[in-house]
RNA sequence: GCCGGAGUAGCUCAGGGGUAGAGCAAUUCACUCGUAAUGAAUAGGUCAGGGGUUCGAAUCCCCUCUCCGGCUCCA
């Protein structure tokens, strides 16, 4: 007997029956042998020790795949979690999954690591590596399995829930699971893992922290630690430099260092300041989002921070957002106010202020509106997740009828924002969220709904995902996702359907049959909220916005003080073009002054000495460049800088 | 909210029962300089807040607040 294995270059090689992954891999050359850690069969990945007895697509796996990478950080965990039961012996191991960049394993322990365990943990584990223990694939029955594990409750909780038949996560399915062992350390997965404990060249541990099991939060708090391998020390360290550098860019860091905002103690957690610098970034971003908002045909709303608790009833946010709410207060004659989480119901009483008409439909409105939200005190993070803060929110009323091209027309909008911010569409995606279990509006709604959202985002060529049933209660939605510049996948802009407050409020237009019938109603947010977005723009960024949107664009330095005079009639000339102009005033020297103007990420950094003054130039550098331009005429400088710092239109 | 770590000058940090420290920033003076840090001097603190132990607390203990990393949450 004997198997045929394609290789991925497509030639065919016969083997015979039974050989192992490793056996192919020597046969086809040695330096591979060496570098593999595992196959794929028709793709399945097996360890290089499992007899292959069928023909089929064959791959060998080393560390360059991202398979490789994964079984890489899949025996780290398992190498962490024999570590943690060497060094503690009272200890008990959960499930230990490889993540990106990484793996962590969850421990149940009568006391939290500390950082001196994580170091002495780590000792052991290249303890481990360096004693180079082969990884043993063991199969036992689940009642062998339940044996072994006897004493680790949550194995034991892992291999019943194992449904016969049927694979689970950590598990084969069925009335048999897999174990790997080496030396006297055992643990429950379905593999495949490297051949040996010596094949791991790069592990380090990162952090640990508690961790509920199974996720919930009323069950065991387990204790959990982050670790990360690579295929080299130098990936490791390159890693670890990424993880720097994403530091640098942190909005929490540079707002703060840019003079943006901050978040002073004495205000409270969670909520932000803006100082002139940010308030003039924001201010840009706002008047963005007015005009574009007018360009979509939206009409501006303002609606009160403040409104009666009854109205939170009428909504329903009392029955399901009261624990978010800040606690009302008792005003008059015992008339509660809330302050507002969402601005959807002023909006909607606007709606209802008079009898509407088909004719008035669409009706857009939107605004730039603050809103505050109680976040549980371990969540809040900066910008990026506030307790107070302004959505670019608007919501339309439709008829069902226009609805496939408002929610197109909505999209579109939405689009266009994330473009004016640089954001490019290959780095755009969108989910479509379906109905969950728990909804409110009739099936006829929600079928029409989620169809036409769909079509309006292959209408814009957008790609997507479907999340089924995770859609809000009251409607489907679709949620933008944005790349920033270092690769993480921020969610910004949404569109949603609400069938839910339509009916609360009973809203109602009148048809051109003059009866009355009930709009639809789309939530629609651009940015999402407007800190938010000006978080993730610093990040993306790193600080250097583009000129249209840096608070200062142009710092004119003048290399003496006597050259003062033509360093304010420079700055003029830049002035009159609508551009932001500093002049560095201080008596450091031109090295230091241009030093901090580019410390402060300013576009353009003007410098004028004796010789502009003579010939009405000045020396011209722009941020990012490590280099100067002297004598540029005044004009062409300012004409220069002009044309980047325009608004995109 | 839960688990851990942390809070000392505007910033970055040292000090760990016995008079509060450094660098950068700030201020002043001198320098007036051509593309990423001129020099000197000065000033700056309820050591997050409150309580306790002690002859004496930034330091040890308790509570609260805030921040950081996770978990959970983000109808």
């Amino acid at each position: 007997m004997a198997v045929v294995l394609r290789y991925p270059d497509g030639s065919e090689v016969e083997h015979p029956d039974g050989v192992t992954g490793l056996e192919v891999a020597r046969s086809i050359g040695p330096r591979l042998a060496e570098a593999a850690v595992a196959v794929k069969l028709n793709g399945q990945l097996l360890d290089l020790s499992r007899p292959i007895t069928e023909s089929g697509d064959f791959q060998v796996i080393t560390l360059k795949d991202p398979e490789g990478l994964h079984i890489l950080r899949h025996s780290s965990a398992h190498v962490l979690a024999q570590a943690v039961l060497t060094e503690f012996p009272d200890a008990t191991f959960a499930i230990g999954p490889p993540i990106q960049d990484g793996f962590y394993y969850d421990f149940g322990v009568s006391r939290p690591f500390s950082p001196e365990d994580l170091e002495r943990i780590e000792a052991r584990m290249h303890r481990i590596i360096a004693e180079d223990q082969p990884f043993e694939r063991v199969v036992l029955t689940r009642d062998e399995a339940l044996e072994v594990f006897a004493d680790h409750k949550y194995k034991v909780e892992i291999i019943e829930s194992v449904d016969p038949g049927e694979a689970a996560s950590e598990v084969e399915g069925g009335e048999i699971v897999t174990a790997y062992r080496n030396l006297d350390f055992i643990d429950l997965c379905r593999g495949p893992h490297l051949p040996s404990t010596g094949r791991i060249p790069a592990v380090k541990l990162l952090r640990s922290s508690g961790a509920y099991w199974r996720g919930d939060e009323k069950r065991d708090q387990l204790q959990r630690i982050y670790g990360t391998a690579w295929p080299s020390q130098k990936e490791l360290d390159e890693y670890l430099h990424r993880l720097e550098e994403a530091e640098k860019r942190d909005h929490r860091r540079l707002g703060p260092e840019l003079d943006l905002f901050s978040f002073p103690n004495a205000v409270g957690s969670g909520l932000a300041v803006w100082h002139p610098k940010g308030g003039m970034l924001r201010k840009l971003v706002e008047d963005r989002s007015r005009a574009l908002h007018e360009k979509y045909g939206f009409e501006f709303v303002f609606t009160p921070h403040l409104m009666k608790a009854d109205l939170w009833r009428t909504s329903g946010h009392l029955d399901y957002y009261a624990e978010n709410m800040y606690p009302r207060m008792v005003m008059d004659n015992d008339v509660e106010y809330q302050v507002k989480p969402m601005n959807c119901p002023g909006h909607i009483l606007i709606y209802q202020s008079r009898t509407r008409s088909y004719r008035d439909l669409p009706l857009r409105l939107s605004e730039l509106g603050t809103v505050y939200r109680y976040e549980k005190s371990g969540v809040v993070h900066g910008l990026l997740r506030a307790r107070g803060f302004t959505q670019d929110d608007s919501h339309t009323f439709c008829t069902e009828e226009q609805l496939g091209d408002e929610l197109r027309h909505q999209l579109r909008f939405v689009l266009e924002w994330q473009r004016t911010f640089g954001f490019q569409a290959a780095d755009i995606r969108a989910e479509l969220s379906t109905r969950p279990e728990k909804s409110v509006g009739e099936t006829h709604q929600w079928e029409i709904a989620e169809r036409l959202l769909a079509e309006a985002l292959d209408a814009e060529g957008i790609e997507y995902t479907v999340a089924p049933g995770e859609g809000a209660f009251y409607g489907p939605k679709i949620d933008i996702h944005v790349k920033d510049a270092i690769g993480r996948s921020w969610q910004m802009g949404t569109v949603q359907l609400d069938f839910n407050n339509p009916q609360r409020f009973g809203l109602e237009y009148v048809s051109p049959g003059n009866v009355p019938m009930r709009p639809y109603m789309i939530h629609c947010a651009k940015a999402g909220s407007i800190e938010r977005f000006i978080g993730i723009l610093t990040e993306h960024y790193a600080g250097a916005f583009p000129a249209w949107l840096a608070p200062v664009q142009v710092t004119v330095v003048p290399v003496a003080d006597r050259h003062l005079e033509y360093a304010d009639e420079v700055a003029a000339a830049f002035a009159a073009e609508g551009l932001r102009v500093e002049v560095d005033r201080s008596s450091e020297t031109v090295g230091d002054k241009i030093r901090r103007a580019i410390t402060q990420k300013h576009p353009f950094v003007v410098v004028v000495g004796d010789r502009d003054v003579e010939d009405r130039t000045v020396g011209l550098r722009r941020y990012g460049e490590d280099r100067d331009t002297r004598g540029v005429p005044l004009a062409d400088a300012v004409a220069q800088a002009a044309g980047p710092s325009r608004e995109p239109a």
